[in-house]
DNA sequence: TGGGGAATTTTCCTATTGGAAAAAATATCT
DNA sequence: AGATATTTTTTCCAATAGGAAAATTCCCCA
C-alpha cells in the first residue's frame, strides 16, 4: 500500500540520518547508547528503519548525540519557501531561557529563515558570566527597545547603548549582553542564518 | 527518580503544546483523529502525556494538525551558539526618502553586511501608490516600534499590525507599508541580503 | 589469510503503545 | 432543568517497541 510505503521510507529515511549524526562523530553505537542511556539494539534497529522510535527514546537519543531534538527533523523541515508569510502578535514568542538571557524565538515554526528575529528581556543587575561569551557564524544586529544595555564584545572597550541605539557585528566574536540601569532592559536582536 | 520525572513533565509539555495547536485550529480529538488517520484515544493519550508517541504517529498527527513535524519541537536549541563592529547612536542615521516612505539606513558604511536594518518613519493618511508594490530578493522582518502599520503584501489580506507585533515573508511578493491610525508610525525593517 | 577484538545485528522476551468501543464528562437546545 | 448530542476519557486487547545477551559481521594486523 502507498501509504505505509512512504510511511516506511520515511522511517527509514529518518533512520539514516540518525545514523549519519552518530558517524559524523565518530560515535559507535555503544557510545551513543551509552551517552543517552538507551539500549545499543534500540539505536541499530531506529538507525535502519525497523523500529519507529516512541517520543521519549527520541528525547534521550536527540540528547545523546548532542543535537537539538528540532534538529533531527531539520531536514524535512518545512523551507521558507518562496511566497513564505508569517505574523507574529505580541507576545506571542516562544520563550527561552539561558544563564545569562531570557528570549523569545519569534517565528519559530519557520525553517530556513535567512534571518531569526528575536525579542530578549535583560534582567537588571544580572551577574554575567564571562566565561560564557557566546560565539556563532553569521552576523547581528541589536536595538534597545527600553532600557540602557552594555554590550560586550571580545576584545573591546564595553559599549553601552541607549533606547533606540544600535549596534551591528559579526557573531564569531565573543559576545554578551547585560542590562545597565536600575530596570530590565528589552532588547530586539536579529541573527543572519550563516 | 529525577532522570525520570524531567522524562515525564518533558513529554507532558510537549502533550500539552500538541493540544494547544489543535485547540487553535478548533478541532476535535475526532476532526484531528480523522485528518491524521489516527485513533480518537491515540490523541487524547498523547496530549495527555500518557504515552509516548512513536515517530510514525507523529510524523502523521503533524501532519494532520497542518505543521511541519520540526515545528512541532520548535525548541530551535542552538541558534545561540554559533570582524566588524559598529554602533548607531539613535537620529544620527542616513536619511533617505521615497514617495511612500521616510526611512534612514542604519550603518550605511557598513560593507558586506548579510542584513540591512532601516528605521521608518510612515506618515499618517499618506496615500499610498498601488502600482508601486515593492519587490527584491530576501527576506524582510519588519517591527512596528510606534503606532499601528497596514502591511500590504501582494495576494494577501492586508494584515494590520500594533506596536510590538512583527511580520516575516519574502521580500519577492510585492510589499508595502501605511500608517493605520491618526499618528505617524515607526518601523524597523531588516532586510537579508540575497 | 586467518585469528581476535570491536562493532553491529538478531533473537527472545517483557513492557508499552495504539486502536475500537464502551463509559464518562461537556456542551447544546428546548 | 432535562434530554440529547458532542466531545473526551477509560478499558481492554492486539500489535509493536525496548532491552539483555547471543550470534554474526566487520576490521585490523601479524
Amino acid at each position: 500500500m502507498s501509504e505505509e510505503e512512504t510511511q516506511e521510507s520515511q522511517r527509514v529515511a529518518f533512520g539514516r540520518r540518525l545514523r549519519q549524526l552518530r558517524r559524523q562523530n565518530n560515535w559507535t553505537l555503544a557510545d551513543v547508547a551509552d551517552r543517552a542511556g538507551l539500549a545499543i539494539s534500540t539505536i541499530s534497529k531506529a538507525e535502519r528503519g525497523i523500529i519507529a522510535l516512541t517520543y521519549d527514546r527520541m528525547a534521550l537519543l536527540a540528547d545523546g548525540l548532542g543535537v537539538d531534538m528540532a534538529a533531527l527533523f531539520a531536514e524535512q523541515g518545512e523551507n521558507f519557501t518562496p511566497g513564505s508569510f508569517a505574523v507574529a502578535r505580541k507576545g506571542e514568542f516562544h520563550r527561552q531561557e539561558t544563564s545569562n538571557y531570557v528570549y523569545e524565538m519569534l517565528f519559530p515554526e519557520l525553517w530556513n529563515k535567512s534571518m531569526s528575529p528575536m525579542m530578549g528581556t535583560l534582567k537588571a543587575h544580572n551577574v554575567m558570566d564571562f566565561e560564557e561569551f557566546v560565539r556563532h557564524p553569521g552576523q547581528e544586529f541589536l536595538v534597545v527597545m527600553e532600557g540602557a544595555v552594555t554590550v560586550h564584545v571580545e576584545g573591546r572597550e564595553p559599549v553601552t547603548l541607549q533606547q533606540g541605539d544600535s549596534i551591528y557585528f559579526d557573531s564569531a566574536l565573543g559576545h554578551l549582553y547585560a542590562s545597565d540601569g536600575d530596570n530590565d532592559a528589552r532588547i530586539l536582536v536579529v541573527c543572519s542564518a550563516s
